[in-house]
DNA sequence: CGGAATCCCGGTCGATACTG
DNA sequence: CAGTATCGACCGGGATTCCG
């Protein structure tokens, strides 16, 4: 059983929703991977300041939610390629959402900030 | 200066942006405001489970960032209302899609495991 | 290369009690 | 009614080390 980061669901499946997605680097991680498959250390590198601790924690959590998929190559050096799921890329009009709202609202906020 | 709960903005107004929505509470707390003006206990009474130290930190974050704006009537006994912004107006579509999605695609798998 | 295991610190949050 | 104050447990997550 994984850890629930908020609260009990069931009255409420929009905290079972914010639960998948809400995550220190989730949604990040949502974009790379949306945007084509990517190899471990490839969005390690993506992601600057996130740990390996961290990242593998990350997708793992995807993938128990059924988001990502996990394929391994068995060979030398060893391979592991994450991907969307078909349940993933039904995230992609809410995350496009939330890129539209941050890019229209938020930016230019911070833009103005400094 | 409010803590940062996801790491610096700047490189992606993404992260910005799931950091004014992403809390454990929240966009609950987002939909029932949006639905009309709610009152302090008002608000505890519709989140069971929501201690007054937690409601009064998460409205008082979401004030801060621009999102709800909190109205204090001088009178006895207190009354303090708190409503959308114009700028959480703009967070509409993106509530909307959380809704839609978490509806479309989330519930389903919560009814269905028990 | 892609992790797992361990240690450990600091923030988060619940519980409880008090106030204008 | 609408909060604030204080205390303490818990755990998220960074750093480091080791493994197949």
């Amino acid at each position: 059983m994984r850890k629930q980061r908020h609260k009990i669901y069931g009255n409420c499946p929009v905290e079972a929703a914010m639960d998948i997605i809400s995550g220190k680097w989730k949604v990040v991680l949502l974009f790379h991977i949306m945007d084509g498959t990517k190899r471990f250390n490839e969005l390690g590198r993506l992601l600057p300041g996130l740990t390996q601790r961290m990242l593998t924690n990350q997708l793992r959590e995807l993938e128990a939610d059924g988001v990502i998929a996990r394929t391994v190559y068995l060979e030398v050096p060893p391979k592991v390629e994450y991907s969307m799921t078909p349940f993933g890329m039904t995230l992609e009009p809410l995350l496009k959402a939330l890129w539209v709202w941050s890019e229209t609202h938020v930016k230019p906020r911070l833009t103005a900030e400094e």
